[in-house]
DNA sequence: TCCTGTATAAGAATTATTCTTAAAAAAGAA
DNA sequence: TTCTTTTTTAAGAATAATTCTTATACAGGA
């Protein structure tokens, strides 16, 4: 991904989007091109900021949309706050959770193996880590029943 | 946690209370065994409704209030949206994530090792799962030198 | 070029969460 | 107990993130 350059990435997404039916407007160019240059995962705020200065009719309504629609056909990914509400969990002993892309229902698991993933070097160096976590993605039995 | 018996989990919750210099409330002790009888991860709301039927004048302001300094004093966990805004990432291939749980910044590290994680059979069985992020947590760099 | 469906801007609306403030409750001292 | 201080709360206003509505503009195909 960032090892391309702009020309081939500006072409790959040109396709994804015909494959997906999607036109491809100047402001979907915008906003793929702002987040695909930036490493520090900014939020549809920051996007539209960096951006209306050189397109100020842009709408930050449109931000918004254009993240959705392409997180929706997998072409870049939502992390941290997902935009939902917070959730609570009473249990604080270290156990890890499958999550569910459909109804965002959190399943709770427990795996003294993955509770003790060694920490990769370059964070060790650098960072004092507390916690892990491990989260498994994808559909839920009753998700997948209908 | 929820093989306790009720008596000794209240017991166990005063005394944390206590040590964090917080006074027992009616309206903590009604939050507290709110969330720790549920297993389905609730959001602030959920909890809320959960009570306000035998406790009239709670307020939902209550409820997250003490939702949140359980979360700081370490009695709870914060898991799912965590009520921040919603953040992307150009980077569709598997890798994973160190958070800051300060300043909340994201940062990338590969782990071939991390991405072939094998699948716990109590999610195999019921489950499709199409991916799996690991997620340490701790304090990074800029905030250690602070 | 024109046509049709898709995408957009603008701003209103919604929703989750926090803040403000005055009152109530709890803890501590006398 | 009663008085004082500190903490906590309820109520509702305020804020901030995200989505919706609607009329207009644009993209891609014929």
């Amino acid at each position: 991904m960032h090892k391309q350059h702009k020309k081939e990435r500006f072409e790959e997404f040109r396709k994804i989007c015909r494959e997906h039916g999607l036109n491809v407007t100047p402001q979907r160019i915008a906003v793929y091109e702002a987040l695909s240059g930036s490493k520090n995962h900014p939020s549809a705020e920051e996007i539209f900021r960096r951006l209306v200065s050189n397109f100020p009719e842009l709408s930050i309504d449109t931000v918004y949309r254009t993240l959705n629609t392409f997180a929706h056909i997998g072409l870049i990914r939502i992390v941290g706050g997902y935009g939902e509400v917070r959730r609570y969990d009473p249990d604080t002993q270290p156990h890890h959770h499958f999550r569910c892309l459909k109804c965002s229902r959190i399943v709770d698991f427990e795996s003294p193996e993955f509770s003790r993933l060694k920490v990769p070097d370059v964070l060790q160096r650098k960072c004092r880590i507390t916690g892990v976590k491990v989260v498994f993605e994808g559909l839920c039995e009753e998700c997948l029943s209908r």
